[in-house]
DNA sequence: AGCCATATCTAAAGCGCTTTGGGAATTGGA
DNA sequence: TCCAATTCCCAAAGCGCTTTAGATATGGCT
């Protein structure tokens, strides 16, 4: 049933059908009605691709996705995937996945942009003066980058959580515990969370007259094998750090193992905080020691993005605004005063 | 710059340009190479939604994504992810993500079958007598699933890797080991791979003529939550078992964490198998004590998937041939002789 | 020379929708 | 009663591509 035959069958014109479904006003209400009930009745959907070609807009969000044999995918990222689907699914949004190659994205964005291929698109684990959103911004195309860069002279719309609030909150409170020997296990420091959250500790190192020592950084991609590597090397130097604040809880659990394989008790010799996503199959009160976490749920940014790119591709929001969520703190016993 | 343009400055039509484009026979060599020299000087893409209104084709493939608040997707999604976009980078090919209501995926077949939004899709997590699997065959959509179903009257196309040979071969080595009670902390039973799971350690039990007790079998979501509450609820029993074979590594960090709870070692007082999807971020020879496995790569059946699924659109593969892959036994400290 | 097969190219008709530019009918004010 | 402003609807022109049906030219064969 396409939109020709629906209007024969109305005994209308295309146009009239069409304004009368796409809530045009120049169309009697009473038309209206019929209109939409014969559409309804007849299961009448109009056909996206013709649609598309007639307006240029595609009804979906876009995410160019790195890709290439040494490339790993976030776990993260299916839970922000649930959050945007949550959303989505109530808005016949559909998300398109474009593959790229990790060493030139750029390709896959003018590709989509040019093609039109979809309204807007999100990104997501962006780095400092991310080339990323330059492009996006120059190509003109909405966009909403889950995080936030550094060093752009532009403004753009993001949404990101308060990580170094997260981190120096922790880490003072590690401080007020007379901890004074407080290392970081950070994620890959290339990519601005990482940054911001070791600017965080050190923050609240520095308001304490403390500093942190460069021996006390590790940064790596988020696996529980760095996890662990990280902490045998910090624990196993000789100014070993009596507390730890670490980037997630995949990598808390190589922290945890390594500490157990030093004989080190958590929190008597070690006290340790990770910040915490909120997978649904790993959680931290479930460690052997329920662990302290600064919390934020991915899925909800992930709904959230989604909110407001369709807000964007409606045209309801517009403008650069940066949204900034505040962390959770929750306490559990991971940590403990200072011996 | 669009076909119109370029056949004009070409002094060609339209036809004979797009057919040069595309690769037809009817046109001279010399015009061919022409056009092409001057489609790729100018930097001419012909324009994805006129060729789709046109043709049908999306040249995109889908899945849909079951969604709700109290769904999560699963964290091996992630990894197949990475094999799909592996393969479809190199091809252009794009993966649209369509949100569905976990209660009602049907409307969402159905929307994308007809709106023709996609050339073909995979379906994953399949269930007995899968009910999605037969609607996209009644459909006519062109499609993988990544694992299998049973039940279903017709043959259709699949990918798997061998569970049922996979964990009877796990089962078997245990038997071997003098284990007499072995339990099985399985995924959620709904789902096949766990009752060709269940069956393999089944059939490896009766053929040392044992038999697997119903109070040796747990099935739920693979979280490590569950498979600490498993493995305490089997190791508690009177009738404890003496070795578990597991479903996932993120289930087997629980069964570790509640043997370490009960002061059980391993493998001294359990042995302990798990099948492992291959995630880079956790891995089983980097668990306290190593873990046997049985190991498939789940990333490379995204892969295989993405190219079966290219074939099938192509025209170069049709007909319903399921493909098994074998599963590697990977033996590591987890195991040991029964008492 | 006449005919047919072959090779090469073109005009035009879709694909199914949106939207521009009117046209006819109705209403209200003077 | 007449004119202008509304209101409601329509015909047709795109959007940019593919593909059908057909035109023209060329050459081989009788």
């Amino acid at each position: 049933m396409n939109l020709k035959q629906l209007s024969t069958m109305l005994q209308l014109s295309q146009t009239t059908v069409s304004r009368a479904l796409n809530g045009y006003p120049e169309v009697n209400e009473e038309t209206r009605r019929r209109v939409v009930e014969a559409a309804k009745r007849h299961g009448y959907r109009p056909n996206p691709s013709a649609r598309r070609l007639a307006t240029g807009k595609a009804g979906m969000i876009g995410y160019v996705m790195p890709t290439g044999a040494a490339v790993d995918i976030d776990p993260h990222f299916v839970e922000f995937l649930s959050g945007l689907g949550d959303y989505a699914r109530g808005h016949e949004l559909d998300l398109v996945l474009s593959p790229a190659d990790a060493q030139d994205e750029e390709t896959t964005y003018r590709r989509i942009v040019a093609n039109k291929q979809v309204d807007a698109l999100y990104m997501s684990a962006p780095r400092a003066a991310d080339s990323r959103i330059a492009l996006a911004h120059q190509l003109g195309i909405p966009f909403i980058v889950h995080g936030r860069s550094e060093g752009l002279d532009f403004d753009y719309p993001f949404i990101d959580i308060d990580n170094e609030g997260a981190f120096h909150d922790a880490t003072r409170l590690l401080i007020q515990l007379g901890h004074k020997r407080i290392a970081v296990i950070n994620g890959d420091d290339t990519q601005t969370f990482a940054i911001f959250r070791e600017r965080g500790v050190r923050r609240a190192l520095s308001e304490s007259g403390l500093a942190l020592d460069f021996r006390h950084i590790r940064s790596e991609v988020m696996t529980e094998e760095n996890g662990y590597r990280a902490a045998r090397c910090l624990l196993e130097a000789s100014d070993a750090p009596t507390a730890i604040v670490c980037s997630s809880l995949i990598m808390a659990l190589g922290v945890v193992r390594a500490a157990r394989d030093l004989n080190l008790s958590l929190p008597g010799d070690l006290s340790l905080v990770s910040h915490d996503d909120v997978f649904p199959w790993l959680k931290p009160e479930h460690f052997s020691v329920p662990l302290t976490t600064t919390r934020s749920s991915i899925r909800a940014a992930g709904a959230r993005v989604a909110e407001r790119l369709a807000a964007r591709i409606s045209g309801l929001e517009d403008g650069a605004r940066g949204e900034v969520w505040p962390v959770d703190l929750v306490v559990r016993g991971s940590i403990a005063g200072a011996r």
